[in-house]
DNA sequence: CTGAAAGCGCTTACAG
DNA sequence: CTGAAAGCGCTTACAG
C-alpha cells in the first residue's frame, strides 16, 4: 500500500517501477521542487544563510554550513534560476539565431558561439530560422522575452527595425554573415565579393571566357556579393556577360541541377560554373559527373571530401568557426560595455586549388 | 550637445552614432526596461489590465484596449518571461546536451528536436558535452537550474545517477543514441548491433575473410554494440578473430589511419574494413584513396557524397532527424503526462550498397 | 469589465 | 556570523 491508496507503504528501492513514476509524476504536477525556504527550516536557519551556502558567500562557519549542506542534499535543492535571474538582470545565456542546424556550414559556427558563450559563463539558446524572415523576428523577439543577454544574428530577413526598442534598452547584438537591415548594428561578414571575384578570376586565368555562376536567392546578402565579384571578375577581363549564364535562386538540388544543365546546353554552353555555396557546389558535381565533357568548377565554401573526389573541387574557403567566434567575442566586449560604435569585421577567404578548377575550356 | 552635457538636444535620428550608442549603454546598466507596472502608469489602468492586453485574455474594453497597446508601443515594452516563468512553473523551453554540434551526425538531429519543440511552443537550449562526461553533467545541471521543462540527452557517461533528484521532482527527460547509465529513463537508439552484424555479413558473402574493425573508444555504447555486430557476424561465419584486426579508441585522423595502416600491411592484411562510424570511414577513405590494392569497406553512417567517390561507399545508414523527433516526441509525451514507464525504443538501420563493399578480396 | 493584494523563489540592502 | 524585510516582474485568486 503506498501512502494514497491507504495499503502498504513498500520502501522506494523496492518499489514497483509504475509506483516510482507516479509519484514522480505527481511531484511534476504539483511543481513541488524544494526552495531555500525549505532548506532553511530544516537545516533551522535563515533564508539569507542558505544563500550564502548555495552561492558560496562567505561569512558562515562550518558547521552551519555543514548543517545546511545536509539539508540541500537530503532535499535534492537545487537553485532556481529563474528566480535568480529576476534579481539579478543578467540571465547568462546567449541567443543564436541561424537558417539551419543541420547544414554543415552553421553547425561548426554555432559550436565556436557556444565555446565562447561556456567561456564567459553563458548557456547558448538557438533557433533555425529556415530562411523565413517572420520566423527569424519571432525567434529573436521571443529570446528578447527570455531577456538573453545578447543575441548572434544570422539574418534571413531584410528589415531589422522591429529591434530597435531592444537596442535602445541595451540588448547587445551582433549580426554574422549578413549584415542588419535598416539598423545599425555590429556584423562580422566574410568577404564574399572579394572571394567570388577571386574564384571567377581564377577560371578566367585557366582560359575560360563563358562562365556559369549558380547562386543563391538576391535577395540574401552573401548571395548578392558573390554575384557582384563574378560580374566585377568578367568585367576586369573585359568579357560580356550573358544573362543565361547567371542563375539565381532556391538552392534545392532541383533547382539548380536544371540551371546547370540549361547552362551547359545550347549553342553556346559555359565551359565553366562558379558555384555559389555548399548546396549549389555539391549538385553541380553530381551533374558533372554524369557528363563525358569535362566542365570546370569552382565553388564557394568548402565541404568535407572536395579533395577526395575526381577531380578534386577547388573553392573559395570561408572559416565559419572563426566568424562564429569573432562575433560571439564582440557580443562580449559589448556586454562588457568596451564597445560603443557599430562596426563591421570582415574576414578573408581563400583559395583552395585542387583540380576542378584549373580545368582547360572544352572548346 | 545632448541632454546629459547640457548641450543642445539634438533630434535621436540626427544623433551622431556615438551619443545613440552611450544611450543604450547607459539603458542597460540601469537594466531599465519598461514594466508592466509602468505601461499601466501610461495607460492609466491597473496592472492587471495590462496582463490581460498582453496575453490575450478576454474581458477587456476595445477602447481600454487601444490604450493599452499604445502605451505598449511608445515604451517598447515586452513581457518578460522569466517573471512569467517563475509564477506559472513552466518555462516553454527544453535541454538538448550532445557531445558536438558541429558533427554532421548531431546537426540534423538538433534541428529535429527543434522543430518538435517548436511545434510544441517551446525554445530549445543546446550544449556540447564534448564527449567528457564532467561537462555533460554541468550541462544536465545548468538546464535544470534554468528549469527547462524537459530535457533530451547523447550522454557521455555511464552514471547518470546525479540526474535523481530532478527525475523525482518530475523533470522529463529522454536519452538518445545511447541508454543512460544505472537509472531507468527512456531512450531512443538505433539498432547499431544488428547494422553492424549486417554490414560485416555484406563483406563476408562478397567473399572477405580478413575483416578488419575499427570504431570509437569502448566505453561509448554505440562503439560497443557495434563491436559485438561485428563479432557475432564473424563468428556467425565461423571465422575466427585476430587481436589485430580489431582496434578501438579516439577517432581522430592520426589515431584512426594508423589503425588502419597496421591492418593492411603485416604477413596477413585485412582485405576489407569495416568502420565503427562517420569520422572513421571518412579517414579511412583517404588511407584507401593512397594505396593501389583495393580495399573493400563499408562504413557505419551515411555521408554526403559517399555516393560521387571512387568507388562509391557502401554504407550502415541510421536516420538522425528520426532519432531526434523520436526522442522530441517522446519528451513531450511525458511533459503531457502521458508516458509512466520508461520504453526503450529501436529504430532499424539500412544498408546502402554503392561499390566499396561489394569488392572481392584482393588475395 | 476592472484592479488591489498576495506570492512565485530568489537577491539586495540593511540591521543586529 | 546571521536573518527579517523588501523587491525583481509577472500571474493567480479574489473582490468589486
Amino acid at each position: 500500500m503506498d501512502n494514497r491508496t491507504g495499503h502498504r507503504i513498500v520502501p522506494e528501492t523496492a518499489a514497483p517501477r509504475g509506483d516510482r513514476l507516479a509519484e514522480r509524476h505527481a511531484a511534476a504536477r504539483y511543481g513541488n521542487r524544494p526552495t531555500m525556504k525549505d532548506v532553511a527550516a530544516r537545516a533551522g536557519v535563515g533564508l539569507k544563510t542558505v544563500s550564502r551556502v548555495v552561492n558560496g558567500e562567505p561569512g558562515v562557519t562550518a558547521d552551519t554550513e555543514r548543517r545546511v549542506q545536509e539539508a540541500i542534499e537530503a532535499l535534492g535543492f537545487r537553485r532556481n534560476d529563474s528566480a535568480r535571474v529576476l534579481r539579478k538582470g543578467r540571465t547568462a545565456s546567449i541567443g543564436l539565431v541561424l537558417e539551419d542546424l543541420a547544414d554543415p556550414f552553421y553547425g561548426p559556427l554555432s559550436r565556436a558561439v557556444e565555446e565562447v558563450a561556456r567561456a564567459h559563463g553563458a548557456l547558448l539558446i538557438n533557433g533555425s530560422s529556415a530562411e523565413d524572415p517572420d520566423r527569424e523576428q519571432e525567434l529573436v523577439l521571443a529570446l528578447c522575452a527570455r531577456r538573453v543577454d545578447g543575441l548572434v544574428v544570422i539574418p534571413a530577413g531584410d528589415d531589422h527595425r522591429y529591434l530597435e526598442p531592444e537596442l535602445r534598452v541595451g540588448v547587445a547584438t551582433v549580426f554574422v554573415d549578413r549584415p542588419a537591415g535598416q539598423i545599425d548594428a555590429d556584423v562580422v561578414l566574410s568577404d564574399n565579393f572579394g572571394g567570388a571575384r577571386d574564384g571567377v578570376a581564377h577560371l578566367i586565368a585557366h582560359g575560360h571566357r563563358r562562365i556559369g555562376f549558380i547562386g543563391d536567392m538576391p535577395r540574401i546578402h552573401t548571395a548578392a556579393e558573390r554575384l557582384r565579384g563574378y560580374r566585377t571578375a568578367m568585367a576586369d577581363a573585359g568579357i560580356p556577360v550573358t544573362d543565361s549564364w547567371t542563375s539565381l535562386g532556391v538552392t534545392d538540388p532541383q533547382r539548380v541541377r536544371r540551371a546547370a544543365e540549361e547552362m551547359l546546353s545550347g549553342p553556346e554552353p559555359v565551359t565553366a560554373i562558379f558555384a555559389g555555396n555548399n548546396r549549389v557546389t555539391v549538385t553541380v558535381v553530381r551533374v558533372l559527373a554524369e557528363r563525358s565533357r569535362p566542365v570546370a568548377l569552382v565553388g564557394f565554401d568548402d565541404f568535407e571530401l572536395a579533395d577526395l573526389l575526381q577531380p578534386g573541387v577547388t573553392v573559395v574557403t570561408q572559416d565559419a568557426a572563426q566568424l562564429g567566434r569573432t562575433a560571439a567575442e564582440r557580443l562580449f566586449s559589448q556586454l562588457d560595455g568596451a564597445l560603443l560604435t557599430p562596426e563591421r569585421t570582415e574576414l578573408p577567404t581563400r583559395l583552395i586549388t585542387r583540380g576542378s578548377g584549373e580545368l582547360p575550356p572544352a572548346d
